[in-house]
DNA sequence: TACAATTTTGACTGTTCGGTCAGTTTGCTA
DNA sequence: TAGCAAACTGACCGAACAGTCAAAATTGTA
C-alpha cells in the first residue's frame, strides 16, 4: 500500500518507479521483469545506504555502486534523489502495516499484543535498514509521509486502541492509554535496529546474535504483558 | 564530560572549540567572555540545525544565519563542520549522564525506577533537539561516539545492574535483564522526541503538550514497574 | 593614546554531487 | 533479419557547499 498513491486502480501493472517518477510510459508487459529486477536491486542498494547516511549524506553514485550499474542507469528508473527515496519509503511503509492484523475483540491480549510484539521484533531483527530509513524519516520531521501517519496510521491506531479498551472493559486486562502503549511497543523493539551501536556497546558484542534477540523478545513480552495486568492465559 | 577529550587537566581554562578543535590557543583570560558567548549562540543553532537535518543535511551557512554571524566567523570558532558537530554531541552527552545518581542499593527500586524514568522523560520534553542529535549519530552508526559508549556508558551500566540485580535477590522486584530494561526505559522516554511526528500524528494533535507529556510519563511509570514486579512503595 | 592580540567580515576557491544528454546496445516482434 | 522501443552508458554541466584568506574592526592593556 505505497503512500504516494491516490487512486490505487490498476497498481499491479504500474512499477514503484512508475509510482515515485510520474514516468516513461507503461512498458510492454514482457519486458518488465528488467524493469523490476533493476528496480529491485536499486531499491535494495539504496535502502542500506539512506539507512547508514540519512538522504543527504547519501549519494547516488554510492548507490550506483553498490547496485553495480552506471549512475546514469540509476536516474533512467528514478528520475531523482528524491523519487528514490520516496519509493524506498514505500516499500518499508509496507512492510509496517500488516503485523497487527492478530488485534481483534475475538483475541485474547496475551496471545495478540504476545505475538504482536514478538513479530514487530522479527521485523526489526531481518529489516534492520528498514527500520533505520524510517526512524530517519521520523526524526527530520517525516516531510514525505507525515500526511500517511495523520491519515492511515492514525485511523489503524484509532482501531486498534478501541479492541484494547475493549478488552479492559472485559477485565482481560488493566485500563491503559492504548495509544501510548504503542509507543512504548514500537520504541522498544526498533531500538535493537534503530540504536544498535549502543546495545551492542553496553551489550559488549560486537554485533546482535540471534539468541540476543530472543533474550531481548520475551523479556519485552513479559514486561509489558505483566505491566498491563494481562494474566497468563485463557 | 567531555567524550573527545583523554586528559582531563585544566579543562576548565579551554573553551568547547579549543576541545573541539586543537585550536587556536589559550585566550588571554579577560575576553573569555566573548568566546563563550559566541560559543553558546553556535552550538545553540548547531543542535537545532543538526537535529531537524542531520549531519550531512546541515550547512555551516545555515548555521551561521540562525545564530546571527557571518559564516566565516563560525569558521573562526569551530574549524570544521565535523568539530562543530563532535562539540554538540559532548555537549548532549554531558547531560545523559548524570541521570542515573538515584540508583543506589539502598534506594527502593519503586522510587528510584520512576524517579529515573521521569527524569528521562523529563529530559525529553525539555531538550528534544538533544536527543534527535543523538539519535541520528546512533542511526549512523556512531562513528563519533562509539568509543565513549563501549566505555564510559558500558561501565555505567553495568553498574547499575549490579544494583538492581541485588534489589532482586532482595525480592523488592522480578529478576530481570538490568540491561535490556535500560534499553526499553530510554527508547520508550526518547521516542517522544525522536518520532514526535508520528506521536502527533496518532494522537491528532499539532503539538505535544504538558499534559500529554504528564499522561506518558504516568503510564510508562506504572507500566514498568508493575511490569518488573516492583510493588506501590516501601 | 598607542599597541598588540583577538575578533569579525566579504570575497574567493576547489570540489562534490545531482541531474542531463546524445549516442550505443540489447531484447522483442513480425 | 529488419525495425523499433526499451535499456544502458560516458561525458558533461551548473549549483551548492566547506573551507580559506587578507584585510578591517574591536577590545584590553600599558
Amino acid at each position: 500500500m505505497p503512500v504516494t498513491e491516490f487512486s490505487g486502480r490498476a497498481e499491479a501493472l504500474r512499477s514503484a518507479a512508475d509510482r515515485a517518477n510520474g514516468a516513461p510510459a507503461a512498458a510492454p508487459r514482457r519486458k518488465e521483469h528488467i524493469r523490476n529486477a533493476a528496480e529491485a536491486d536499486i531499491l535494495l542498494a539504496a535502502e542500506a545506504v539512506f539507512a547508514r547516511v540519512g538522504f543527504s549524506g547519501a549519494t547516488m553514485a554510492e548507490i550506483a555502486e553498490r547496485a553495480g550499474l552506471p549512475k546514469a542507469n540509476l536516474h533512467y528508473y528514478f528520475r531523482t534523489k528524491a523519487a528514490l527515496y520516496r519509493a524506498v519509503l514505500d516499500h518499508t511503509l509496507s512492510l509496517w502495516l500488516s503485523e497487527t492484523d492478530g488485534i481483534r475483540r475475538d483475541a485474547h491480549p496475551a496471545t495478540a499484543l504476545g505475538d504482536y510484539i514478538r513479530a514487530k521484533m522479527r521485523l526489526t531483527a531481518t529489516h534492520p535498514d528498514a527500520s533505520r530509513v524510517f526512524a530517519n524519516e521520523m526524526l527530520h520531521g517525516a516531510p514525505q509521509i507525515g500526511a500517511y501517519l495523520r491519515r492511515e496510521l492514525r485511523a489503524l491506531v484509532d482501531e486498534k486502541s478501541q479492541v484494547i479498551e475493549h478488552w479492559a472493559t472485559l477485565g482481560l486486562m488493566d485500563k491503559v492509554d492504548a495509544r501510548h502503549l504503542f509507543f512504548t511497543i514500537w520504541a522498544s523493539t526498533q531500538t535493537y535496529a534503530d540504536f544498535q551501536p549502543q546495545v551492542c556497546a553496553v551489550l559488549g558484542k560486537a554485533k546482535l546474535t540471534r539468541a540476543e534477540y530472543e533474550r531481548a523478545t520475551d523479556q519485552l513480552v513479559r514486561l509489558i504483558l505483566k505491566g498491563c495486568g494481562i494474566s497468563g492465559k485463557l
